[in-house]
RNA sequence: CGGGGUGUGGCUCAGCUUGGCAGAGCGCUGCGUUCGGGACGCAGAGGUCGUGGGUUCAAAUCCCGCCACCCCGACCA
């Protein structure tokens, strides 16, 4: 039967695709200020779950959660030279407040590192007091001229990690150590995406950093979406917002800061990384549904059956779903669960019933088998493994498979018209960057060839990955 | 900032050339039949046509101003 498919193809027109999956699954809608986004329940339930596991993994770095003001003052910003020249231009500013103009303009944070490196400087004065380690759940406001849902948007929601060091080499180690045992383990174990990490070149750094340390994940469509940052801040903003300590010898020294940050834009990762044709694909680890169990008529052995699974898979800490509505047809409500990538679809009918079984979809692969109900509680969450692991098997044989070595710029830039291209850093250099970037072909990562991050960027073997980039 | 385009029901859009009762599909409400892969029938609800002015017996439609948004470029990263 021919009928119109519920989305528009990704191979037709990938970024249509994505905003017809944005509306269809219930994800979000656009805010009514330009560039803004209204995350919807069934969105911000797969964020909270993102948010836990994130938060997890960084407490167990020691990191510690705090608040800082949402309002900044604009002096603030123009301490770190580049910082400020790096953000000025897509400053949110109030110059009037309480009906007058204000003395001070104040800045809506773009980024917190100077209001917290004030506050740094207070409460570090001895070596005893470092490491301080803090992060912060928080929204922020960049004001972007391009703007698309998840992806950029003009606020957007993150965790920021701001933490002082006694040491440089101390700092960058824990910028290290959150790049891998935060961002990494997060995206790989529990998004489901192979990322990338490594250095950012001296171009893509952030502004006022030292050294930028990123997660690059590839998109359905093969383009690159940078997914968390990790930054060694140097001295640069303990220089400027004043933070020292004695150290043991009785002499004053500058503390080394860094920063880190993943967002909203992970929500973005999720659905390109994994969506198809019929919708999403939610790993089951971040899935606010993990099973849906659905009654697929109007009988009372049917809802009753309903009520006893769901109930049991609960019982075994599954995130289940009731649908028993049965008002709606059996076709809609699945296309519909479909198109929310919920992992697992138990159906419940008569039919099936009748020999003590039920269906069990899964979404990843919308292969269907028969289990018998008194299996669920057992069958279920093995399923859920693996379809947690066949999403991440299937999205890393994508990368790989749309990953080339080239040498030379010529082979980089056809290359990253599909996918990922890998080039030795020593042939590419600054001016091969820079003539990739008039094709909108940018470095994201510097890698050692095992794919880890290099000390340096001067390292004879460190390879370039380049790719077209969200 | 330069160039192009669009504003009509919740959404996508037609109608404008040639002025004459404001429309379609989807969605929504009710009833019935359906409902193991986006069901169907019937009956309904819902719109100051972005905004201000002008022309006219009459403006969604023609003219002028303004605003907002989208696309391309530039800028930014």
């Amino acid at each position: 039967m021919a009928r119109p498919p519920v989305l528009t193809p990704q191979a037709d027109d990938f970024p249509r695709w994505y905003q017809d999956v944005l509306t269809k699954a219930e994800l979000a809608d656009n805010g009514p200020v330009r560039g803004t986004m209204v995350i919807r329940p069934y969105g911000y339930g797969i964020w909270e779950r993102m948010q836990s596991e994130v938060d997890r993994r960084i407490k167990a770095a020691g990191a510690e959660n705090a608040y800082f003001p949402l309002f900044i003052p604009q002096s603030y910003l123009t301490r770190e030279a580049e910082h400020v020249e790096g953000f000025s231009p897509e400053l949110a500013v109030v110059t009037h407040a309480g009906g007058k103009e204000l003395e001070e303009p104040v800045v809506v944070r773009p980024t917190s590192e100077t209001v917290i490196g004030e506050f740094m400087a207070k409460w570090v004065q001895s070596h005893r007091d470092l490491p301080l380690l803090l992060n912060q759940w928080a929204n922020v406001v960049r004001w972007e001229l391009r703007t698309r849902v998840f992806l950029r948007t003009s606020e957007f929601l993150w965790q920021e990690g701001h933490t002082a060091h006694a040491t440089e080499a101390d700092a960058a180690a824990y910028a290290l150590r959150i790049l891998h045992d935060v961002y990494r383990d997060f995206m790989v174990n529990v998004l489901a995406l192979p990322v990338l990490i490594g250095r950012k070149t001296r171009q893509e750094r952030f502004a006022g950093a030292t050294n930028t340390l990123a997660c690059e994940a590839m998109m359905g469509d093969g383009k690159a979406l940078q997914m968390g940052t990790s930054h060694e801040l140097g001295q640069n903003f303990a220089k400027a917002f004043d933070i020292t300590y004695q150290d043991a010898e009785g002499t004053q020294q500058t503390a080394w800061t860094t920063s880190w940050g993943v967002s909203t834009r992970m929500m973005g990762g999720l659905i390109m990384g994994h969506g198809d044709d019929a919708g999403l694909r939610i790993p089951p680890k971040v899935a606010s549904v993990q099973v849906v169990v659905l009654a697929i008529r109007d009988d009372p052995a049917v809802l009753a059956a309903v009520a006893r699974i769901s109930e049991a898979l609960e019982d075994r800490g599954v995130r289940v779903k009731v649908d028993d509505r049965t008002d709606t047809s059996f076709g809609r409500r699945s296309t519909d669960w479909e198109l929310k990538g919920v992992p697992v679809r138990v159906e419940v009918g008569p039919r099936d019933l009748e020999n003590g079984e039920v269906t069990l979809v899964r979404r990843d692969t919308a292969e269907k088998q028969q289990a018998r109900v008194v299996d669920l509680p057992v069958a279920v969450p093995s399923l859920l493994d693996l379809v947690q692991g066949s999403l991440l098997a299937e999205a890393t044989r994508r990368r790989d498979e749309r990953t080339v070595d080239v040498t030379t710029v010529d082979e980089a830039r056809e290359a990253a018209q599909t996918g990922f291209a890998r080039i030795p850093w020593a042939t590419l250099g600054e001016a091969g960057e820079a003539e990739l970037a008039n094709h909108a072909v940018t470095v994201r990562c510097l890698q050692t060839p095992a794919g880890e991050v290099p000390a340096t960027e001067d390292q004879p073997d460190v390879m370039a990955v380049v790719a077209r980039a969200y």
